[in-house]
DNA sequence: ACCTGAACACCGTTCAAGT
DNA sequence: ACCTGAACACCGTTCAAGT
């Protein structure tokens, strides 16, 4: 079921990765599909509506990706390869990545849920480092959003250029690199103090 | 001189800030100014170089004021204190901080320029923190790309709604709050080692 | 040098109509 | 329920023409 809606979405999303937002019509969308131009309208109130499909399927993806996939069995899904997968994502799917956190977001119910499932996964990837004592103490939830929040930034940041100076500049997954660094640094002293 | 391109650049950003940059039209925009909507073509070549200038005098006043605002001064100028008015910053011109990382950032020269003086500025207050013992020995280079990608982060996530699960949210405020935190834990354990 | 008005090809969206 | 084609109001951009 559904199969109409989910090429009009395949078709939305090529179109997003050749052009970005601006590159996706919803009369290039019916065209790709083979559909008259009017024919998203039966899917999809507007064009918003399409692109947060897309955002959902594509954020849905990514998700299940970093828990299916090899090295993504519960032991080795560690908070730091969740955050390096996170960065490459952006890198390879702008647009896509982009697309994820744009106006719509805070409304959209789908996308809501999406961004909620994957903190959860994040969330147990961190608790299990800080029993591990690799991370330092604290709410697990702040914590993770520390992380996401710096691997977002660094990846929006080396995607807009922002981060070189002269082309000497530092990859998002050092960044990523260097949190954790600095992290493992805190976690050693909070527990030599009293 | 160029009055009349800084009206048409005023404009933009007032059609920005009330609708996105799809809200921004260069017929809307010479209508605002008071001219015919083919007008601003004699001084921007076409809608992305409009919105680039409107990015980049954006983004040159808020390092101005950073520098020169009260409490801005060198002394009082830490990295933290830059950092809450990036996010700061972010949450009251949403709009204008989303389009200073768009995607003509990589080609604009103006722009490349400001993100240089913004980072040097940033780098200068992350030197003194060291010197200080408020922030980790290293490159001051690379822990002031670690901050200013912690505060985008923080701060692009809010702003897309991201960080709250059921309502109760980290602020972007909290997050640098949090980093500052363990980096000066990370910079006590580094000295008390060998 | 700067501006205007007409024109072109496109777009999102609406509507009446078909199956 | 799903699709079509015509239509409407808009847009970015180009061009010939004015001062």
């Amino acid at each position: 079921m559904g199969s109409r809606r989910d090429s009009l979405i395949s078709a939305a999303a090529k179109l997003l990765d050749r052009g970005g937002p601006a590159g996706v019509t919803l009369r290039g969308v019916g065209r790709a599909a083979g559909v008259s131009h009017n024919a998203p309208y039966k899917h999809f109130a507007d064009k918003d509506q399409l692109l947060a499909a897309v955002a959902a399927r594509e954020f849905r993806r990514q998700t299940d990706l970093a828990v299916s996939s090899p090295g993504g069995f519960v032991g080795e899904r560690t908070p730091q390869s969740l955050m390096v997968r996170y960065v490459r994502w952006a890198q390879r799917y702008r647009e896509r990545f982009k697309l994820t956190f744009g106006r719509w977001v805070r409304d959209d119910e789908t996308l809501r849920f999406e961004a909620t499932r994957a903190r959860s996964i994040l969330v147990a990837a961190v608790k299990t480092a800080q029993a591990d004592g690799d991370l330092p103490a604290g709410e697990p939830e702040r914590l993770a959003a520390l992380l996401w929040a710096l691997a977002h930034g660094a990846a929006d940041l080396a995607l807009s250029g922002h981060l070189s100076t002269e082309g000497n500049a530092p990859e998002a997954e050092d960044l990523v690199a260097d949190l954790f660094r600095h992290l493992k640094r805190s976690t050693r002293t909070a527990r030599s103090l009293p």
